[in-house]
DNA sequence: CGAACGTTTGAGATGACTCAAGCGTTGTGG
DNA sequence: CCACAACGCTTGAGTCATCTCAAACGTTCG
């Protein structure tokens, strides 16, 4: 299952896709691969930080738990994404940062990101625009809490995420591996894992979509797309998902 | 009240702080500076763009609205913002950005900043920091929304701001000027006007903090950051609010 | 075999919403 | 200059969504 270094970086976007050159620059900047397994912390936060990972397999998650032990991701990240790239401007992050399944990493260091930042203005704006690509996912998540309720949040959840890995091979619009739990469901949503049951039968027994065994399956992709209020244009794909013409 | 052009750029930031060549180089982008009368439309999303605007003075809202006209907020910016620097690296919004308060606004041509980028790799990551600060914030508004409760995401939302606004000298931990509707703060915090009237009253017969006439005034400020669970650090600001040791 | 975990379901509590009415202020046109 | 509309805020009553607490079940893993 294992995808080869870096080809994979940020794929499908329609806009600053990385040229031949700049992939190699990147994988270059490379210092370790390195194996995670499931449910580790690779980042805690506050923590200083001298490099930035790029994932390379696997799911892994950015959290904030509060003072009552409550967590709520605030991202999650599938093969291809730079996930703390923020961490090279920040130099710490205000979040931490754990693998969800097995996962493969590679170490950018800082240094060697700051090297390429200097002599490539372009490719410097490119990752600057990975960064950006996150804070827009982050504003659709801010919608999503404070507009949705809470079958309308799963549901543009489960077609963001399909959204996602479409984009790097890894869904249809029929169905997807998503190897996380209903809690993480709930954290991702703002909701408990007792509710997140619940509207799981529902979407069940609507003929929506299912979620067993970390397999989403989507029998009505119209109805996931309308009730979740999805639209696609903030991830800036080259070729989002469509509702078949109808 | 109009305040020296970039005088105030992010002012009062631990990390990545403007040196006076920077700040130069900066109000050197500025094509033009806009009077903008309060709730007015400034960008509308989707719209191509080739300039980003720095607030001089008076409040902006940046927000997505949902099929059902209901308008979630997913920032504020305060004078010293760059509020849509991101239209940089992506070329349009994925959001409407609107006047909140009568605003003054400097206008960066994409043009300017380009070459500035392409001139000076360190002012280039000073930006790129600037809009990840934004992402930062966003990050807070997502826990905030799944995490709290009413009473909470108000709390937050009023030690947010009020820090920022500490931050350029417009506020002090017992009072500032936010010339918004309660309308607003519902926006803000996923909450609808009405409950946030009744979230209002409780803060008020409670001693925590008042709201009126577009004006915060806070009488126990432990109390508001403890209930808000706001920890200022994701600011990165150099003088964050202090409790008073006790 | 037992413990831990993820899931399901029920019952009841509660927080936030909707609908509605009323009030004060501001702005506007007759 | 008054009348009235628009707006922002408040409060009440009733509804509904989601949470909490609790019990039970299957699977996995040691």
């Amino acid at each position: 299952m294992r995808r080869s270094m870096t080809g994979q970086v940020l794929t499908g976007r329609k806009i600053s896709p990385f040229t031949p050159s700049e992939r190699a620059r990147l994988e270059g900047a490379i210092a370790e691969v390195r194996h995670v397994s499931a449910r580790t912390l690779l980042v805690r936060k506050g923590e200083q930080l001298e490099h930035s990972t790029l994932l390379l397999d696997g799911l892994l998650s950015r959290y904030v738990d509060d003072r009552r032990g409550q967590r709520q991701f605030v991202s999650l990240h599938v093969a291809g994404d730079l996930v703390d790239l923020h961490a090279y401007p920040m130099k710490q992050l205000d979040h931490d940062v754990a693998a969800l399944s097995d996962a493969e990493v590679a170490i950018m260091p800082h240094a060697a990101i700051r090297a390429i930042t200097e002599e490539d203005a372009e490719l410097a704006r490119k990752l600057w625009f990975a960064t950006l690509l996150d804070a827009a996912m982050h504003r659709e998540w801010i919608f999503r809490l404070g507009r949705l309720d809470a079958l309308g949040r799963v549901c543009h959840f489960f077609a963001e995420t399909g959204a996602r890995l479409q984009a790097i091979g890894e869904a249809t619009t029929e169905r997807y591996a998503l190897p996380i739990t209903q809690s993480d469901i709930g954290e991702a949503c703002g909701l408990t894992s007792v509710h997140v049951s619940r509207v799981l039968k529902l979407l069940r027994d609507g003929g929506i979509c299912t979620f067993k065994d970390g397999l989403v399956g989507i029998q009505d992709y119209a109805t996931l797309v309308r009730r979740g209020q999805f639209d696609p244009s903030y991830l800036y794909l080259e070729n989002p998902p469509r509702l078949k013409a109808s």
